[in-house]
DNA sequence: GTCTATAAACGGATAGAC
DNA sequence: GTCTATCCGTTTATAGAC
């Protein structure tokens, strides 16, 4: 019962910190205001954490857990097609279900130690090349417009996490119908035209 | 000449600056450090500018400023699939000659001062509904697909965007390579296909 | 215009009581 | 587990000499 009043005591501090470091900046939030905003002290808030860096690292490691999850439940599809919609749709709509983590991993990671950046631009790195390698099956099975599948691949990334940038909670459109919107744009951007 | 020296002065602060608010982010960024890579101290740096947020501002300022003239340059043009890709293509092409100012513009919009962040947001609006008002155009003509003109408007800014994320300068393709691939996909995301 | 020196506030982090 | 109190480095910014 103790662990688990713990475990979810952590993972209610790591939610209310990604959604402070996502409004204000990494460097803009002090230990004091995550502290205030889950009702510690300072002091009480460093008995659940080793520090700032490390409250990002586990922040954005969860988020590349998120990505890696979108990836692994397009790898099973063996239509690169619907790879591709599959991992972009998952991605835009988890954007919309919860940005901040996935946010964070794009704007802060350059506060993260040397050693924890590294690893988490590894898995990065990763991701893109999946989606660079689908492209490259695409092309290979002549579906793909006469692009460079590495600038496409970033163009179809930019689209996706430019969501976090304007999507509203309370906007026009769901985060699905967004998410479906973004996929279908993507999608029309990269392949030959259907006869 | 005493002028002139000051003017120049000035644009080198602020473009020193840029660079590094851009590197490391705005509030990871000390004046002294900004002081150091003008050759003048800190106090000196003084001198020269009323303070850091008042640095920034200036900065994104500039950056609105390039923005604008791609709109100004894209204004004349008559017909609209004309118009869309003139502004994306300079605003990529942009990007990829000087990032800094443009991307902090997207970055550091939140370190601003009240007032100086609704008179930026207000201009960046103004960016973003000259793109949506152009693609509106394009529905009315029947050449845009059947998407939404605002998210695609998004999606278009985004891929645009992120180029400042993985551009470098010393990679395979060149700005203006990068600027006309952009350009390509974004504009095969959003228009029907020709027969 | 540029400097040295310093003010004044804030940051992350820890000690030790309870 | 949470608190009060505090250390100590760093930050923005200014005063005043040259």
């Amino acid at each position: 019962m103790t662990t688990t009043t713990a475990a979810t005591r952590k993972t209610e501090i790591l939610r209310r910190a990604a959604e402070i470091f996502c409004a204000k900046g990494f460097h803009a939030t002090s230990m004091s205001e995550i502290a205030d905003s889950v009702e510690l002290t300072k002091a009480g808030l460093y008995y659940h954490v080793d520090g700032k860096e490390d409250l990002l690292f586990s922040i954005v490691s969860y988020g590349m857990d998120r990505l890696e999850s979108w990836i692994e439940r397009a790898r099973v599809l063996e239509d690169a097609q619907e790879r591709l919609r599959s991992v972009i749709h998952d991605h835009a709509a988890g954007i919309t279900s919860d940005g901040t983590s996935i946010t964070l991993l794009v704007d802060a990671v350059d506060a993260l130690s040397p050693d924890h950046r590294r690893r988490i631009r590894d898995r990065q790195r990763a991701y893109v090349g999946f989606i660079q390698s689908t492209l490259c099956e695409l092309r290979r099975e002549g579906r793909l417009i006469d692009v460079d599948p590495s600038v496409a691949a970033f163009a179809l990334l930019g689209s996706v996490m430019w969501i976090a940038r304007w999507y509203r909670r309370d906007g026009r459109l769901s985060g699905e119908q967004i998410a479906d919107e973004i996929t279908a744009l993507g999608l029309s951007s990269i392949l030959k035209k259907e006869k």
